[in-house]
Order: C-alpha cells, then structure tokens, then sequence
DNA sequence: ACCTGAACACCGTTCAAGT
DNA sequence: ACCTGAACACCGTTCAAGT
C-alpha cells in the first residue's frame, strides 16, 4: 500500500469539481461524454482532465463510486432484515435496478464485473464482489442457492437480466420478472 | 409495398463493394468502425456510403442480413430434427455463440430485440422474431415451456444470457451451462 | 508540482460541383 | 440519378509554456 500525500490545494480542488462536473454529465449524456465538456464544465484545462484521470473508466469510477459503495452496503443491510435467499434476491433487484436508471452506471457495473486482469482489482469491483460473496454463501449454506454456482457468475447473470430488462423498455419496469425466472433456474 | 426499381449500374457497384468492405471493417473492429474508412476500403466517395445507408445501423443490418437469415433458417432445420423444446434450446445456444463470436453482430440482434418502434419493422427484427416464434409455440404446446412467456422475452433473456457470457470471457464458453440456468427457469 | 490551452489526428456528416 | 471530396463541427489526447 502506498502512501497518498495529500495534493497541493488547487489540484484537489480541481479534482473535486472534476468529479461533479463527470457525475453530471455522465447523467445526462451516458458513459460516453465528452471528455472535453467535463472538463469545460469543470472550469478547467484538458490536460488536468487527463492528469488525474488517464482513462475514461478511472473517472467514471471515480464519480459513481459512492453509489456503488451504497448498493455493497445495502447487500449487509438486507443481509441482516431477510432469510439469506430473500435478502440475495432483492439485493440483485436492487442492484439492476439501479444500474439501469442511473445512466453510466450500467457500463461500470459491467466492466467491473468482467473478467480480465485489472478490472478485478479496481476499487468498484472489489467492493461490489464483496458483496455479493457474502449473500451468495449465505444462501448456499442456506440451502436455498446451487452450491456449484460462484459469486461472480451470480453478478454477470444479473447484468444479464438487467440488459434484458433494459431491451424490453429502456427502464426497469422487467427486472423482477426476469430475475425470478433466473432464481428458479438457480435453485439447488 | 413500394416497388423497387433497378440501381443504375454504377450505384450497383458502389452498393455492393460498401456492403463487403463493411463487412470486413465489421469483423475487424466491431459495431463502431469507421465509416470513413468502410467508404475508402470500398473504393467510395463518403457521400455515397450515407446516400446508400443514411445511418450506422442501416449499414450494419444490411452487411449481416446474410448472416440473420441463417440463423432464422436454422431454426427450422433444427425444428425438424428435434422435438420442440430441444429445438429450441439448441437454437438458443447458436444464436448466442453466433452473436458473441461475430463481431458486430451482437450489437444488431440486440437493437433487433429491443423495443421500440423503428426496430421492430426491419428485416433483421421480423426475421429473427419470426424464427423465434415458431420454436416458442411448438415449446409450449409440447409443455415444456411455460405458457407464459412470449417469443420476443425468450429473445431478450437469451441475450442477456450472451452478455453474461460475454463478461465471463470474452468468447463464448459459458454460454450453454448459463442458457441452462435460463431454462431450467423456464420450465412450466 | 500542477495547470493551461493550442495543436494534432481522427471521425461523422453535409453539400456544392461535377458527370 | 448518382458520385466526389472538400468543408465543417466535434472529440480525444498530447505537450510546450507558464505559474
């Protein structure tokens, strides 16, 4: 782990208005932004863009990490209110849900769910993996989940569902129909 | 219906290079080739490439039309061999190894099945969805397909099931143990 | 150390001029 | 009727100059 030194005043306070400006745009316009109008929204020079985030995928993790840091939290929440089984299925309802209706969000979730290298060692990822890994063996020593199917296999399904549900209506009004089906189709 | 009436031979040429280049710079870099550079391969003034294709999908549907048609024949080839709900699982899992190993070709059969108006009138839309249809209803009346479900959501949920597949490795190895899942889900 | 913004490359799209 | 390619707008990315 290394050390983070704290940034110089003006760079964070770059880094900030960065981070807002992205979480707008990408709102609005989706993950494909222009890169070039977050900066101007920001008030700030292109290349501070690109100093602090080099790729695309870093700034949209960086503006939606606290959405994704809540859903991970909701999965303990829910962990503690329902019977394992309940409390996974409503967390993967939640989570589509929110992927869908939160423009951006849906391509983050996927690229942090997929397999290859360093997308499994973003913060985004870790967070979200650990959620599901905990609900998905609770439901197995449950008995209520096959025991041969794994944590991230369960997440990829669910983006699955969720770009089915999206086909269907562009909003999320499917999910939990789709869901079912694929909860029976998970069970032992 | 309107009558076609025969392209001057030149536009013909044109027509036909622009359909193979397309296909090509598809292949090679998926959905978002340059159009620019499907028009030089072709041979063609950029121009001519939007007079013949005024947008992307235009493009993209007519360079993969072949491709659909196959798939939807293949449905009755299999209809033929298998009863109904083997026929349709198999035809399932081709559609979704065809679609993720093509480049490009995902891209299409999901707006194909996306709801919607424009994109439930093209060739590609009807083609598929016919072929759908047909191995959906043999499925149910069988009873081995829940009742319940239409040929359109079968579609979308297989291409969800792609997609997940998609995230798991790129090529399509988990396609059939996760359209499994899918079925067993389906089950009346 | 960090920022700015001009510069370059690339792409999509349109349209006047040409046959 | 159809084609060409220059022209325009827009975007991503880099980097020399500035503080």
């Amino acid at each position: 782990m290394s050390q983070v030194r704290p940034m110089r005043a003006d760079a964070r306070r770059n880094y900030e208005r960065l981070l807002k400006a992205a979480a707008v745009a990408f709102a609005e316009h989706g993950e494909n932004a222009s890169l070039d109008d977050i900066a101007k929204r920001a008030g700030v020079g292109s290349g501070t863009l690109y100093r602090h985030f080099p790729t695309r995928q870093d700034l949209l993790e960086a503006a939606y990490l606290g959405r994704i840091e809540a859903i991970a939290a909701r999965a303990d929440e829910l962990a503690a209110e329902l019977p394992p089984g309940e409390a996974l299925t409503e967390w993967l309802n939640e989570l589509c849900v929110g992927t869908i209706q939160v423009r951006g969000l849906k391509a983050l979730v996927g690229s942090a769910v997929a397999d290859g290298g360093s997308a499994a060692l973003t913060v985004c990822g870790t967070s979200i993996k650990g959620a599901a890994t905990r609900l998905v063996e609770a439901a197995q020593r449950e008995g209520t989940l096959r025991p041969d199917v794994e944590p991230i296999e369960v997440l990829r399904l669910a983006h699955g569902v969720a770009t089915a549900s999206e086909l269907a209506d562009g909003e999320g009004r499917h999910i939990s129909r789709y869901l079912s089906l694929l909860t029976e189709g998970l069970r032992p």
